[in-house]
DNA sequence: CTGTTAGCGCATTCAC
DNA sequence: GTGAATGCGCTAACAG
């Protein structure tokens, strides 16, 4: 490997210098700089990070740990933070933690503090606050970067939120708005589980309607295009007179969409499907997806905003309560998905 | 920060035994074993990484440079790779070079040698090869883990590939041996470009059916949805006559499936729609795309199986062409875009 | 089995 | 403006 004295003996001068040219640092003498910057050059010499970051005590990159990279939605979070660290002069590692054993704790404890100098959050997995807790106390700064539950924050750990039960208000008030009265649900997580801000959104919305939420009309899943396919199915069968179906997520929602097709209905002649989150994908399916769009692109970018500044204050330590950032309200993206019920029959079968 | 020499005190023993117990490495008595992770559970010690790569000389990771993490592509052979890289006990960073204004080589540069032992290339991008030669000659194993063209490597890149050029010409006989005979081409790269191994297969397969492979039934265009739905719309708008549709990539021949049907045409009864790849999206569609499987899984668990391989050897920087791993032959998947051509007119117009 | 010495490649702090 | 000391946190090689 090439180092920093090997640069500095071909340009005749001391390992010093060749740092304070490559850095921008100190003052160096026209004449000089230009010669280290020809050596540097031929010599193709590239900077030890790991020795940098050593004596530095930082690191040079942030990190991004992602739950399901699969999920089309985290990649499209991902290239939106990276412009984001982009803009900071800083690098974005991405961090997958698909079927890590441990839920990515071991991953997480390796990169902290040693490859990275921060750690973003967009996991919908298995990490548990206690978890980013500790990493957090060995000193990495932690911000949870999308965040479903503005009043209820992860106790310690810095968060980026949206509002997910205006979401599912919002999504679910479209519909009621439409004039239909059965509409069934599709919550992409376990009950009470990280779609619970959405489902809460829908069931006040369906009060505020004056409508019956009933437990018959509701499918818990998984949060991928065949779960979301079979709840459609399974639920449109045993409740065939229900004329709207809210969907907690965009990536379910595009396999409702088929199952409703394949059970010979069409949406949004026979079957509503409004869903929330807005992905590329929701435009591009048939019909085009109605969706709530949550505010992707800032929570990315306010997620390593308050991460830089988290690894600002990192001297501090600050003893006060984690930051919370909130983000703009979630809109409707009227598509092709949505229109009034066929006819307005009388709620006839329960 | 917590340092190793921190626990060390704590347990009553050197810095040394606390590394060596840590890595299970020389010989110690079990009781000081015990003692040290005692101590080092209660403190929640981590060893820094960034300090034991540099006195190591070795990173413990390895880079996934990626050209464009939102094709869905890419995350659904990131993860195959992940679970490749773990198998071996590595982790595995992802990073994304989207819009790097140099391609991704500054990035590279950076993770080189430095956070990352060895480097896996799956970029669809503007990383030249005389880009990855000069990190290679830097000390760090490069590998390219999704080669199109198995009759010509990349010179001094080690490579995992693929045959394009069959899964173009098993694409095309597909639609051949249906019965078409005025088959176009969609091919999501410029002329002459990435996908020009597959474009052979497809002019292969036509000239074998003793078909002429027009140019104007032929369009090039970017490897995204838009641009397959745009060139198909273009297309098929140009030439009315054709009753098949070769795509070189299945994400634009999403879009090609549903400019089709905006088009008031049906898939596959007026036109059929083969593709290459086998995204998991292929089979998600309406109606479910018929395309041609590339062996994706392997080409992660060679490309890793390659990097370490030549991580292992590097010490003897071997002076050999670099190697070339060759993956299983591409296979159809018959899905529902394609069918016979309605009917079997004379090629009446041109 | 455990402790000691040395140094990985770089940047900070001060002389010159 | 430039050079010489010192040490970041850790481990290799060896001494005890």
């Amino acid at each position: 490997m090439l180092t920093i004295k090997d640069v500095a003996e071909l340009a005749g001068v001391t390992p010093m210098t060749v740092s304070n040219v490559l850095r921008e640092r100190g003052r160096v003498g026209e004449a000089t700089r230009q010669k280290v910057l020809r050596a540097v050059e031929a010599s193709g010499y590239r900077p030890n990070l790991t020795a940098r970051a050593l004596v530095e005590r930082r690191a040079p990159t942030l990190a991004l740990l992602l739950g399901c990279i699969t999920n089309p939605f985290y990649p499209q979070f991902t290239l939106k933070a990276t412009h984001a660290a982009r803009r900071h002069e800083r690098h974005l590692l991405v961090c997958n933690t698909d079927y890590e054993g441990d839920g990515g704790i071991g991953f997480l404890a390796e990169v902290a503090g040693s490859l990275s100098d921060g750690i973003l959050v967009a996991n919908n997995g298995a990490l548990s606050i206690e978890d980013l807790q500790t990493v957090q106390q060995g000193g990495t700064p932690v911000v949870i970067s999308v965040w479903e539950f503005p009043d209820a924050p992860p106790p310690g750990i810095a968060c980026v939120t949206f509002d997910s039960t205006a979401a599912g208000r919002i999504a679910t008030e479209h519909l009621t708005a439409l004039g239909h009265q059965r509409i069934g649900a599709v919550v992409a997580s376990e009950k009470g589980g990280i779609h619970n801000g959405r489902y809460d959104g829908y069931r006040s919305a369906m009060r505020a309607a004056h409508l019956r939420a009933l437990q018959a009309d509701v499918r818990f899943c998984s949060d991928d295009y065949q779960s979301g396919y079979d709840a459609a199915t399974a639920l449109l069968t045993a409740r065939p007179d229900l004329t709207a179906l809210f969907v907690s997520n965009d990536l379910p929602a595009l396999g409702v969409l088929n199952a409703v097709w394949a059970l010979g209905l069409r949406v949004p002649e026979d079957v509503s499907v409004v869903s929330i989150t807005d992905i590329e994908q929701a435009s591009q399916s048939r019909p085009a997806l109605t969706t709530v769009s949550i505010p992707t692109t800032e929570m990315a970018e306010q997620g390593v905003n308050l991460l830089l500044q988290l690894i600002e204050e990192r001297a501090g330590e600050q003893a006060g309560a984690a930051p919370v950032v909130h983000t703009s309200a979630p809109t409707l993206v009227t598509r092709a998905s949505t229109a009034p019920p066929r006819r307005q029959e009388p709620t006839s079968r329960t």
